[in-house]
DNA sequence: TAAAAAATTGCGGGCCCCGCACATTTGCGG
DNA sequence: CCGCAAATGTGCGGGGCCCGCAATTTTTTA
């Protein structure tokens, strides 16, 4: 990769990282795209040339973990199909590498308070459902690669994204919920579990 | 219901009825608000006390089937739950009574396609999804209802509302996506049926 | 090092959405 | 049947988002 392509995404990395952080600490609408364009260190035009709308920016780090889910199930294709979504799964979820990855914040408690209400923002919400419906579809593609179906005519690899991408969703709402009580882990595993088994009984 | 509330949901219907139309026939960003106000005989500034976007009130008729499955859901409490809910399901969806309940259309091959089209459309598809959420919402508080589960506490319910608006949306994509070769009606009991039974074996 | 390709920026404009105040309509009790 | 309170519709104005276009700066390539 070339330095333009690594500026380009350095850019994206930080445009996108300040939308999230301004938001959780002010709320999305007291946020204006100048002060994010300000914050990464760019012009405010600029940031439509990488992101088509302020939502978009704050959700292109929910569609990026959900992308590597299907990059990884694609790879491990020496694993059963279930272990190797589950493993990938809880790989990009479980920790929250993010907060790692990231300047620590201060005030934990804040923030997740701060991330609470983001993600009930409606505008937010929207833009956060479509980027897992873009991963579904990826997801759906790799499951067919994997299994041999034929990713136009057969159901069950988009069954299967759609149903991966609705536990995520679940368990990640239900730790929004309750309050951190049981691991994120636990409660994604579980989930895909019970996909897995059938739901037909409570 | 008093005179108020009918001219209420008159108005309502009339707004998304054509919001749809206008743009199914030009394209998202060819129908300005002032359009589908004029076309529904309200002012322009009446439109945005309805619909808190022009997405919004497209998508107004798909929320509004979403909720009544969770509706039906609640009401069919006598027999199991996964008939009820299937039932529901293709009662909303299946012969596709909304276009017989509105005036019919004149070109049928130009409407579906003019239909395909919009539901591409990004700014649409987050809005869709959102509604499929609320719906979601929904269904999961009617199955906790009937199973004595705790909405707050309990996974179950929200993996069952959650699995079948994925259902409900992968039968749907693969309708529009094929050219309707399957009756949709069998895929949504397809769909359902592989949910309930587990996905865990191609 | 010069030319080509690509990215950034400023400007202008269209549209969307909302708050506010005012006009209009509706429901209700006398 | 009537007038009044409440709810709804409307016009105006503004803030903000997003994009097309053209000029400018930066990076790559020859």
């Amino acid at each position: 990769m070339g330095l333009r392509e690594r500026k380009k995404a350095q850019t994206h990395a930080a445009l996108s990282w300040a939308a999230v952080r301004l938001t959780v600490e002010r709320g999305f609408d007291k946020v204006k795209v100048e002060d994010i364009a300000e914050a990464a260190g760019v012009s405010p035009r600029t940031f439509n040339n990488y992101f088509s709308s302020k939502a978009e920016a704050i959700a292109f780090r929910h569609l990026d973990r959900c992308l590597r889910v299907a990059d990884e199930v694609r790879e491990r294709s020496g694993e059963p199909l279930w272990d190797a979504i589950t493993g990938s799964v809880l790989r990009q979820f479980a920790p929250d590498a993010e907060a790692i990855a990231h300047p620590p914040v201060a005030d934990a408690e804040r923030w997740t308070e701060g991330v609470r209400v983001m993600v009930a923002e409606p505008a937010l919400r929207g833009e956060m459902l479509r980027a897992g419906a873009t991963a579904e579809a990826e997801i759906a593609a790799a499951v067919a690669e994997r299994t041999g179906n034929d990713l136009e005519q057969d159901l069950y690899p988009h069954l299967v994204a759609s149903a991966v991408m609705g536990a995520v969703n679940t368990a990640i709402a239900h730790h929004l919920r309750t309050d951190a009580a049981v691991p994120v882990s636990r409660l994604l595993t579980d989930a895909l579990a019970r996909i897995t088994a059938g739901l037909s009984t409570p």
